[in-house]
DNA sequence: TAGATTGTTAATCGATTAACAATC
DNA sequence: TAGATTGTTAATCGATTAACAATC
């Protein structure tokens, strides 16, 4: 059904786990499932995966419970992922490489349109279709194409001076690899972090408590 | 000081960026802060970085503010990132190469010591000074060496088998960047998840809400 | 001492869970 | 109809913010 405003980030940051077992469910051939059956599944109660749909509308019904196949569809209209947010990726390292090569851009609401690196040695190399080119010309790009998303898979150090290109340019959306603060510098941008190493610190938390390795 | 028990997961989540900004500051020469100050930069209340910092004991000075060098040390010894735990890495794609090469182990509270994969044309690679070899190995390596974490860069198809494997070797602690649910199969496991791909549907949530493409 | 800023308690706010009437 | 399960309101729980006495 159709969005409210002001949903809590709390239920946006559990869509994509939902989106992920309805495709599940969809290719085991499950057809309807109850707030119940989920929950237990997904390790959630019963109550707040009602209260989670019902965000949106309420698309179950009583004494049966929720199409598997509508489910799936309203949560990837309500995610957006039905849309082509042009998008253009900035570092060509491993990690780059790995972001441009593996995720499932166009299934996710995106276009990958083009791919730059400082390095000219990676210069016309072809990742995806894509040729990667020159950062001098992200510029030239961006006045003609006007893409929406910057990925940044770029050090640290680089950030600060791209970032500040890259929102010359119009484009207010990120999603950034590095550990430079861009919502800081911005205030009309939405920046979404990917912080791999504070997950691998966290873990290291949760290691040291269970083992008992107090300071 | 000393660690309570059960501080709460939101407290434990923001420690990593705490942690960040204290090897910020001290890099550039800041050796004391106000819980006002930090709030400020990071953009969070005064009160909440008192309570937070309050949970394992608070170490500030009324009147003066936190030395930073001593948060800095806090932190880091709350997080165990003093620690060495053995850790392998399972699968040498773009992830799996970005992770061995560039995540700061060492200074994480881990100890990269084994790669492995099933493609044969990678065995004897050296990344990091680290001989990838095959998958078949992983017995004799845990048997040997007793591992505590295992980090798993392989594709979702693979993780099942492969988590039967390092569960039957005794590990217990693992960071995840397939889809694959680990924590429902097994009770007595730690995982840390990497969702790449979550944390781009999110972003599309925001992009859509903010550039109004309602359905 | 006076000023500043913590540590800590109390108040508020938000998120999760429980309960149950509505209804398929 | 009877049984099941939703949608939704109310109760609980937890996290954040505000306030202020303690104290450097």
């Amino acid at each position: 059904m159709s969005r409210k405003e002001n949903i809590s980030s709390s239920v946006i940051k559990r869509l994509p786990r939902y989106y992920r077992f309805m495709l599940e469910l969809k290719a085991q051939g499950v057809e309807r499932i109850s707030s119940k059956e989920l929950a237990n599944m997904m390790r959630l109660t019963a109550s707040q995966v009602r209260q989670d749909f019902n965000c949106f509308g309420g698309f179950g019904q009583q004494g049966y419970g929720y199409s598997v196949n509508q489910l799936h569809d309203e949560i990837e209209s309500i995610l957006g992922l039905d849309s082509k947010y042009g998008t253009i990726l900035i570092g060509v390292g491993n990690l780059g490489r790995a972001v441009a090569a593996h995720m499932s851009f166009e299934e996710r609401g995106y276009s990958l349109e083009a791919i730059f690196d400082q390095n000219s040695k990676l210069w016309g190399e072809k990742i995806r279709d894509i040729q990667v080119q020159s950062a001098e010309h992200i510029e030239d790009f961006c006045n003609k194409h006007h893409p929406k998303v910057a990925i940044l898979c770029i050090p640290k150090e680089a950030v600060g001076d791209i970032a500040k290109r890259l929102y010359a340019c119009g484009i207010r959306y990120y999603w950034n690899f590095s550990h430079y603060d861009l919502s800081v510098d911005y205030d009309d941008v939405i920046v979404e972090n990917v912080h791999m190493s504070d997950s691998l610190m966290i873990l290291c938390y949760q290691i040291s408590e269970k083992e008992g390795n107090l300071d």
